[in-house]
RNA sequence: GUGGGUAUAGCUUAGUUGGUUAAAGCGCCAGUUUGUGGCACUGGAGACCGUCGGUUCGAAUCCGACUAUCCACCCCA
């Protein structure tokens, strides 16, 4: 296929069929994040490069080999943001809005771009719904952080699907300690770690937990437990968010192996993952962290946040067989016959659409029978006939086309408002508006 | 970056051991006597069979390279 006519690898079109999918569930993610008080922010989809070394962390495969970076004509390196919580720290810094006061609670929709062979569920252009929270140390952070990702999936009837996998990596100086046991027992099996382990060793021990390969995840099984060597107080944190995620009956399980490949995690780290989704599991990933203000030059400023993977939900919400509602329906559509009924029909649209209401009238310059099928193709809930007679007579019949009954309207000035009227009252099928559970 | 699979209309596919104008279903467009959709029927548009090269009298079919795509490793949302 010519070049032009093809997207970019590891792109993906939303096509207008599928749109309303991630309308529907933009809408919900921005009530959910409202009803906790966070409010949205937006920031560009580039920034520094030096801005992801700092934040993200300069050992870490998305800042070594994954990012999209160049520099401008000015000579400044510039990135695509690899991940949203950067930027918004970044914005958090740069317009001192801790000075509102604390916590500052944001949400936000980004595109995300990381330079990676492509998989299922794994784009190189990939959207994410975040949740981020600033300037606060309480375990009840945590745990609230926790409860709105929970509470949107159970909205979506998916959190029966998805377990939430919970672990404390602790403080830097806990993890010292860490390290520390942690090379000491791999590096009694140096001679039987994989390469990438090897290099892991030095850079950062924690990783290996995390390889797939045989030998090494069946050395690690036996390997030093981060649980065991968090202090008392990150350990007292961890309790208080197990505590508070108990009473609010959220289910987790913890998974001492959970590491997370960012370097800005402190103490609590989660994911909610599936085995629906073939490699790519993790749906929603988050977790503190701490020590990631400071790291960019602002005031010690404990935070959180996670983040939400739009294609992983939307496939998950697939695989589920979830229906969600599509809200384009067509309304009204009129057949006209003849110019003065298309010149009616254009003043007659206009009003229904007036009330929101999705109105549609020929365009092509169809025969009736056709424009009848076109109706039936687009779904309208009502269709009416326009022509010479109606237009004699001020009146018409809107039939609707599920059961086929027919009312008469007057097409006049109040036109929209019967329309909405007769809509209302013969609406037999409410249930099409809302999002329902698949199996 | 490393493996493996796959490439035929918009989509899903058929194409027999290489043999004339590459087939079907769905979808799309039009029509089935003048003013009413779904069903049915008729017709139409739409494919240089991923690309380039090779073998052959002859290639969608065999071989090679390239490209694209899918899946897995890795990584993560």
């Amino acid at each position: 296929m010519a070049l032009i006519t093809k997207r970019v690898y590891g792109a993906e079109d939303v096509l207008p069929k599928d749109s309303y999918k991630w309308q529907f569930l933009e809408n919900l993610m921005r009530e959910e994040a409202q009803s906790f008080g966070f409010k949205e922010i937006r920031t560009p989809v580039f920034e520094h490069t030096e801005l992801f070394r700092r934040g993200v962390g300069d050992t870490t495969d998305v800042v070594q080999k994954e990012m999209y970076t160049f520099d401008t004509k000015g000579g400044t390196s510039i990135t695509l943001r690899p991940e949203g919580t950067a930027g918004a720290a970044r914005a958090l810094l740069e317009h001192a809005l801790y000075n509102d006061g604390l916590p500052v609670k944001t949400y936000y929709f980004v595109s995300c771009y990381r330079y990676e062979k492509k998989q299922a569920n794994r784009y190189r252009e990939f959207h994410q719904f975040g949740l981020e929270a600033y300037g606060t140390a309480s375990p009840a952070a945590d745990a609230e952080m926790i409860c709105a990702a929970q509470s949107i999936f159970d909205r979506l009837y998916i959190g029966e699907r998805l377990t939430l996998e919970l672990n404390s990596i602790g403080c830097p100086d806990c993890r010292a300690k860490y390290y520390e046991a942690l090379k000491k027992y791999f590096e009694g099996y140096k001679d039987k770690l994989c390469d990438t382990c090897l290099s892991r060793l030095e850079r950062n021990p924690m990783r290996i937990l995390d390889c797939k390969s045989p030998i090494c995840s069946e050395i690690a099984k036996n390997a030093p437990v981060v649980l065991d060597y968090i202090c008392d107080d990150c350990r007292e944190h961890f309790e208080g968010v197990k505590r508070l995620l108990d009473s609010s009956g959220v289910k987790y399980k913890i998974n001492p192996r959970i590491v997370r490949g960012l370097d800005y995690y402190t103490r609590t780290v989660f994911e909610f993952v599936t085995d629906e989704l073939g490699a790519q599991g993790t749906v929603c990933g988050g977790g503190r962290y701490d020590g990631l203000i400071e790291e960019l030059g602002g005031q010690h400023m404990p935070s959180l946040g996670f983040a939400l993977g739009m294609e992983r939900l939307l496939a998950l919400l697939d695989a589920s067989g979830s229906t969600i509602p599509d809200f384009d329906k067509c309304g009204l559509y009129i057949a006209t016959m003849g110019d003065r009924a298309q010149e009616k029909a254009f003043e007659l649209v206009k009003q229904v659409r007036s009330y929101s209401v999705r109105a549609e009238t020929d365009i092509v310059g169809r025969s009736l029978r056709a424009q009848m099928k076109y109706a039936d193709k687009i779904g309208a809930e009502y269709s009416m006939v326009l022509g010479d007679d109606e237009i004699e007579r001020n009146k018409a019949e809107i039939k609707n086309m599920t059961t086929g009954k027919k009312s008469e309207i007057s097409l006049d000035k109040d036109f929209g408002e019967d329309f909405i009227r007769v809509k209302i009252e013969n609406e037999d099928n409410p249930g099409a508006c809302f999002f329902t559970k698949g199996k």
